[in-house]
DNA sequence: AATGAATGAGGTTTCATTCAT
DNA sequence: GATGAATGAAACCTCATTCAT
């Protein structure tokens, strides 16, 4: 698989030698597949962002308070980047390279915030803010304070990370 | 200036041509003032890194409220980004690759908010926290902020934005 | 048939995968029947030079009359180029290559000139011109009109172009 | 210089390292001077049928009798034939794949031809045929002589062979 | 100090051919 | 016999770096 390579190394810099090495074929079969080095990284990415998108929604559906969305939101993206940190890390980094070669409808994974911080506001839980600004700052806490803790510079465990970032977001959601 | 062309194509997809061009000199005069290209995505970062972190501090001396320090710190940030925007592009770009090869003991702009999160602590102001997962919060709050701000994502105004992030560093620190 | 790729592209940029498209079968396939790609070439060209000489030649055993000879030839060529216009192409612009991979004794049109024009001059109908330059300059005309002809250089129809293409190599050849 | 292997292998088989050992230069070297390999090609083919068209068309100037003016055509065309064989098999060669890349307005060798041949008919020393027929005619009687006598199938010599060219170029073109 | 042509290692990609099914 | 995925050598081309001027 070439993602731990295109997470350590960069697509760049990252050679179809190396891919096809890892992978265990040869450098020729990589073109049965895929239509160039690009490709690779564009699929990758698609395919990444689709299960991460697909996880963080888990369960979601099952509640109708917004808090308790949130909290679920929160919990599913920690979850996702723990259980699948080559994944979560390359959706991370290839976001700028990749996401402005994918079309704009396509649904994304902040699309799960702005919707539920929506409905927070509609339902009066939630403060008046501007959506897409409430989801920046819920999606920032999150993604820093994965880093931070991935990076091992926060002291606390996994479980109470999560429910203070969770915390956090409700303290700067609601009313 | 590199600095344009390394955010726009990435540090390894933009050539030395490219570089002597932009700069109007002669491809091999480069190898004259630097070591490698590596070298000039070096020297780029660490330069920037460190103004970022002299604007970022700027003015926060006068101040022994930690409230006012983080407002200080919130604002220095955004407009860092927007008096800055290549320079501010290319930190947020080049971390990943440059930050493993500078020393650790460097001082780096998170320290001012680790610093400022610790005195408020100390002073009863702000809740306890791990330090660091209160900058982490913090400084991931900024940035996705800005990166929504920048992508026009959010209606609301400049001063409003970076006013509604202070007032959320605030919620999420405070008692 | 590979005939009609190998015309518009030429032999060497034609890909395997193009000439089993085009024929309807799988990659594999071809070798089944041919050794290698060239040997498809050298055997497309062997086959349709055989098809070629054998049009060419027809009818001409009828006569005996120099003159009538070297018509019929002129007719069939032009013919042949009209009727069978890949197999033709095929066979102008094969000849480099392929010519010399073929034995050396296997008879070749040319061989259908030089014989008429040897007969008219031992039967004092033709001048006394070296029989294969001779050849040369009919053959060369007549390739050369066909080439203009369809290029569409040429504006007077296909039976006068004949007509005066016959009348030209016998204005060269008579006495 | 690429000429003589573009000759031998044709140009598709004719391989950057091959061209790079035979110019004594390195292979980046020739991205240098060239875009691309089929650059290479369309450069020397224009270079080369401009020369030609050069020679060709050297001393005509000084006639004014179309006789005069063709035989001195066929002297030239022959005479280039001899003098640069390299260049004179690229172009007869790379006809058909270069010349459909260069403009059409451009002037090409046969337009000599069929200017002496318009003139010829204007001054009621050749007979009403359309001229690019007559071109054709000419030309091919030429080239293939050329081809013939390069292959050793013609006993005469080199003299006599243009003399006879020359010879029955009028016989095709005179009243 | 500055130049920019030349280098050549190494990158991506193509494609004739093989071989297990 | 037919298939087509896999192969891997070799093609074209790029580009960081060097060095004679």
């Amino acid at each position: 698989m070439a993602l731990g390579l295109f997470i350590k190394r960069g697509i760049k810099s990252t050679t179809t030698k190396e891919i096809a090495n890892k992978a265990g074929i040869a450098e020729g079969t990589i073109y049965k597949h895929f239509k160039s080095k690009d490709d690779i990284a564009l699929e990758l990415f698609t395919t990444n962002m689709d299960m991460f998108r697909e996880k963080l929604l888990e369960n979601t559906g099952n509640y109708t308070n917004p808090n308790e969305i949130l909290k679920a939101l929160v919990q599913n993206f920690f979850d996702f980047a723990k259980n699948h940190p080559k994944s979560y890390s390359y959706i991370m980094e290839a976001h700028f390279t990749e996401l402005r070669r994918i079309p704009k409808e396509k649904p994304k994974p902040k699309d799960a915030f702005i919707k539920a911080i929506r409905l927070g506001i509609e339902k009066g839980d939630f403060r008046e803010i501007d959506e897409n600004l409430g989801a920046a700052l819920v999606i920032g806490m999150i993604t820093r304070a994965i880093l931070f803790f991935n990076s091992g510079f926060i002291d606390w465990g996994y479980d109470r990370v999560v429910a203070e970032v969770t915390n956090s977001a409700i303290r700067v959601l609601s009313k």
